[in-house]
DNA sequence: ATAAATATTGATAATGAGTCTCAATTTAGT
DNA sequence: ACTAAATTGAGACTCATTATCAATATTTAT
């Protein structure tokens, strides 16, 4: 049993499910994989492997892996695409609150220069950037503190 | 004729492509926006507006409006959901090459502390947060600049 | 080890964002 | 106004993801 089962099957645990065989596979697969992977992917490669495992349990089982903390989505995606009006000011940097969706954008070129400059280290040549947080804004926040006090 | 309007029809002659009724009812509700938008939220607005313009148009109009540098895809956006395994290390910034695909991942604790304390000034608290850069890697960027001279 | 209670699974239908198709319409240039 | 070419609208389609639900597997208590 290595550390990523440890972890998982605690998180499991502690919230009442159950590591299944299904659950197992996947797991190894996982950490099996290079870093970054979509579900088709390692629903592939579980066939591959000549697992058995339905590509819906392969779905399910992500968010247990994230919540687990084991892996995480990258690379912020939203269900729907998003855009924004290109001002003559970019705002490169979002602060978008997990609470109530609000968007605070901000330009920072210190943390441009700073971005670019360790881009430059690897001879990678950016064409375009954005930084997005997910978090809580300071409403959300005062809110949420409020509630756990009471 | 407002500068949006200039700045669209000009590209729009470049493409040789026409300026016509549904792309200026969509210019127009783009720019009477909150900054943020999506398609739908897009298209709902033209309808309540009593404008007629089809869901299929206003889609097709957003690669127009992108192109013409009015408007761009804001936080990052795949088609499919991407995850990545957390390791001991997080890597938050992402260089990915529009060209192979090949993705960099660079750990900056200094541009995250930057990023943080830029954060503090809003009260934002930020709870997870990954930068993504697009462009092209040493190896493509050296290749494009090859073809250009060839 | 067995049974009962409960969670999980697989197969597939459903959803939802976004794209494609194509006949009908609109536009730009003469 | 006429013609050629681009654009539009309506709806079919795709593809990723989620929901449904009967069948199955797991856990816990015995």
């Amino acid at each position: 049993m290595n550390e990523h089962e440890k972890i998982f099957i605690d998180y499991l645990k502690r919230s009442d499910l159950k590591y299944t065989r299904p659950r197992q596979i996947i797991l190894n697969i996982v950490f099996n994989n290079p870093s970054h992977f979509d579900v088709e992917t390692l629903y592939d490669q579980i066939r591959r492997n000549n697992r058995d495992v339905s590509r819906a349990t392969v779905y399910r089982t992500m968010p247990l892996l994230v919540k687990s903390g084991l892996i995480k989505q990258s690379l912020r995606c939203q269900a729907k695409d998003q855009y924004e009006n290109v001002s003559d000011q970019d705002h490169h940097l979002h602060l978008v609150c997990n609470n109530c969706g609000k968007i605070i954008e901000i330009n920072s070129s210190e943390l441009e220069n700073r971005l670019r400059s360790l881009a430059e280290v690897h001879k990678f040549k950016i064409l375009d950037f954005s930084i997005g947080a997910q978090g809580l804004c300071r409403k959300c926040s005062n809110k949420r503190d409020k509630e756990t006090k009471s």
